[in-house]
DNA sequence: TCTGGTAATTACTCCGACATATTACAGGAT
DNA sequence: ATCCTGTAATATGTCGGAGTAATTACCAGA
């Protein structure tokens, strides 16, 4: 049987349409079916308890072979998003066993139209994280890291929010804080959630001009976490987390 | 060829030995690889950089089929621990990309030797979430709440954190805390944490005589939840993380 | 000698067929 | 009505080969 269908392969060898029939998210094929599963479950598609049909079928389904189909299913288990056992399916676990917070989840979630409630989850763990995070900062902080910061902060002025550069450097400011609590636990959270909740925020954030201007706000916690005051650096990062929560929620609202 | 290594296979079809050859952490064979290699990674047994020799070489060493050998590096690779790429092999990637809190790397960090410092950052994290997840179900809490939470703690009256029963009573208590919340992302943190410390302490804790009579720092927690009083029950709560801490710095000191 | 392009090697990626084992379900026995 | 057991359905494990992509080494030209 030859495979005629191009939805998912990325065999275009003579192919005079468009360049890249797949290839968004996931790189590899396996990838592919994994992005599209998870966000099909994220998005409620498919509720917990669902069985995502016969393995057999499915591929079949998909127009692919099995074993791209169950190394996509393995990455979906390892996620803890599904779980499949003989004669039973595969079913779709209920969403208390789903890691939550692993990057590619966050992301798939944020793909369609994000969950408000689990968005206002995210914001309240950010709001209870960060300004702890800018607290261990203020504390531990060396040379470097206040070098680091500062660095990002004229770039962030240079740049200024509205472009990629602008972001960029806002990303490298907050990283650079995360670093400086040296606390790998603490760094992964953060920059998994950071990531998928600013992906968003700028994606949705079309020529809509920001609510003000943030740099006074990121100098504050700058000048705290330089003078070791950690108590003013956990209020002054409080006052940026409730920022990108408005900026955040009147994207949305929009 | 025939295979004669019986190494990681199940088929124990006559063997008069071990009843269960590999069996212990996952249940299918790519489990167990992926379980394998992930606390050889997570040990540091390879270093980030190092790569896993070929796909090929590898399979044959453990003595199983590429598929399964495959299906497992899929894991490894959904959790960001590993990368292959065509001609430069699986290699191991940085610390900083690695999911620290997915519940299954966690449990490969604590299966060997953990690392203290890692034990100390999430140590770290629990003391700065827990205490704000109990100031929210102060304010959020419902009758149900209340009722389960009494419950685990006549529970753990009942059979003391000697035994699996009180322990089991122990996580009743902190899970219905954190389901309170009313914060999906919050909850998952936290019971991977707290699944990942509590089996370390329970598997250490061999005849060692707790610190001290758990039980009344417990209480204040619920009892702060129950009046509703949010700053008394994040305090009642800190000081539960740290007794938690002692622990199990002293098992890991003994 | 240095730079650039090209070819070959190598390893991953995908495939489909076969073998196995576990489980759900139904039908019969107690 | 409950329990047990047999059977069928279905996922899991295995295999080897064809295809593809990237790194490396080599060679030609400057």
């Amino acid at each position: 049987m030859v495979k005629e269908n191009p939805s998912l392969h990325r065999d275009e060898t003579e192919n005079g349409g468009a360049a890249k029939p797949v290839r968004g998210p996931g790189r590899r094929l396996h990838g592919a079916i994994a992005h599209k599963l998870g966000m099909a479950i994220l998005s409620g598609q498919y509720a917990p308890g669902d069985v995502l049909s016969g393995e057999v079928a499915f591929a079949e389904e998909l127009e692919v072979s099995r074993s791209a189909y169950r190394e996509a299913i393995q990455v979906l288990t390892a996620k803890g998003l599904v779980e499949s056992r003989p004669k039973a399916g595969t079913r779709v676990l209920p969403r208390n066993r789903w890691n939550l917070l692993d990057p590619e989840v966050l992301a798939w979630a944020f793909a369609g139209e994000p969950d408000i409630q689990f968005v206002r989850d995210l914001f309240e763990l950010r709001a209870i994280v960060e300004p702890a995070a800018a607290r261990l900062a203020a504390q531990r902080r060396d040379k470097d890291d206040l070098r680091i910061m500062k660095d990002a902060l004229a770039a962030m002025r240079r740049h200024t929010l509205a472009t990629e550069a602008g972001r960029a450097a806002d990303r490298d400011f907050h990283n650079a804080i995360l670093n400086a609590t040296r606390n790998d636990a603490l760094l992964t959270l953060t920059a998994s959630i950071g990531a998928a909740v600013n992906w968003t925020t700028q994606y949705k954030q079309r020529a809509r001009a920001l609510p003000r201007n943030p740099i006074p706000d990121h100098v504050r916690v700058y000048d705290a976490i330089a003078a070791g005051d950690a108590q003013t650096a956990a209020e002054a990062m409080g006052v940026l987390v409730d920022l990108a929560l408005e900026d955040t929620a009147s994207a949305m609202a929009g």
